[in-house]
DNA sequence: CACCGTGTGTGTACACCGTAAACCGCAGGG
DNA sequence: CCCTGCGGTTTACGGTGTACACACACGGTG
């Protein structure tokens, strides 16, 4: 009995468990809460274990950001446009991003975030694009225009008000003393910037404006490489 | 003697000191290595006097962050457009985050970014923008936009080849087991985009690129905008 | 059956971290 | 004069990642 017990309350414990489990904690109580004996811990186990199946701490929040990353689309239903390919990229990982906060943290740090991204995924993006008419290294910087996009926008909305179990400091304004004079001057723009706050879903509208102008500005860049790629051959 | 060797040791140990020790640490060796007694040994004084000038290690980074960004010159020179303010604001914040990579890390965690902009900067590109028919939505997002950009891109960088004192995980490749068949199909987009690498002068490429599409995007937009206004006004 | 290597989990230990509390010398003001 | 408070030190506690030695269970081989 007490060993059918013991059984059955231990898994095989795998890495892929462990980082799982490292992902359930990192969303529950926020990334700090990912230590190797809260993880061990939670899986009923002593914090050495883990090391029989993980090299690191570093690779094993590389394993929860690859585990994490596998669970998004990156791409829409087969027929669609470069446009809307990229639209797509953008809202498939502000999702992500908006789900698991931590993961910015992961990837802001110096860590490899591009090899996420399956190739098969890429190669199609990159041929759609390249069909536009843009050239390679267009076509390169759009590729890394949308997730930077992404990033930076994410970054600004979790910075602006934190996920679960984050502590901010003890007086964050204290940092620069700006000189509050915003109600003095009642037509200041900034003061309505001010008061407007940064909530997740004006980071996604601002997302949504920014990549609509990126991709206006890839759609007239585009049609000049056409334009002129049709004089040539005209010429 | 030894008593005025012991006097001209020690600078008066303000907390504006003590920023600038943790920021010539992070400079030098990386973030990680910005801890108390770590200062404190290169102050030449003991850790716990540190907290007699800085609250938490946590407002530490936040002085720095603040000390660093005063650095940076947000506007260019008086007369200027929209446009070159814009590209200007990404240009300095590129060169800052470029310079103290460290400063993405302090950023991306849960902390206010915004409050490092002088409220005078803001207001000068927040009524540019207005004059060139921005509704206030859309100068809130165009603000938001181009720091998110550049944060996204230098992060991408930085995550590439990561700065001075900082250890790359052991195998970092082996968190995606990516199908190595980009040798076997030479037209490969992907191949090339990996070959292609990220370097620090690549990313700004991209950045102004991004840059570029953006402002082209928003001057349409801001003209649609003007073209409304004048219709209803005729009308 | 005995035996033994190997692979997995445990316990102990070390260095480092942030920081709370007590202490101590010394300048300035009553 | 004393004494109060500020700046610095020392010690200590709980937390972290992880190196190392050990224990136990297992499968293959004699």
């Amino acid at each position: 009995m007490t060993m059918n017990a013991d059984v059955h309350r231990r898994s095989p414990l795998s890495a892929a468990a462990i980082a799982a489990c490292g992902v359930a904690l990192a969303d529950s109580k926020g990334l700090e809460a990912v230590s190797m004996r809260h993880i061990a811990d939670a899986l009923g186990v002593s914090a050495m274990a883990l090391y029989r199946h993980v090299e690191n701490r570093e690779n094993l929040l590389l394993a929860m950001a690859a585990e994490t990353g596998r669970e998004f689309v990156l791409l829409p239903p087969a027929p669609a446009t470069w446009q809307e390919m990229l639209r797509h990229l953008a809202s498939s990982l502000w999702d992500g991003f908006v789900k698991h906060p931590w993961l910015l943290q992961i990837v802001l740090g110096p860590r490899r975030l591009l090899d996420m991204a399956s190739t098969s995924d890429l190669e199609v993006l990159l041929q759609a694009l390249r069909a536009a008419g843009l050239t390679d290294d267009e076509c390169f910087d759009c590729v890394l225009a949308i997730p930077a996009l992404v990033i930076g926008t994410s970054s600004l909305a979790f910075a602006a008000n934190p996920g679960p179990g984050v502590h901010s400091p003890t007086r964050a304004n204290a940092v620069v003393p700006l000189n509050a004079d915003d109600a003095a001057r009642p037509e200041s723009l900034t003061a309505a910037f001010r008061g407007r706050g940064i909530t997740y879903d004006s980071s996604r509208k601002s997302l949504d404006f920014a990549v609509d102008g990126l991709l206006r500005g890839i759609e007239a860049r585009s049609l000049k490489n056409v334009r002129m790629h049709q004089e040539k051959q005209s010429g």
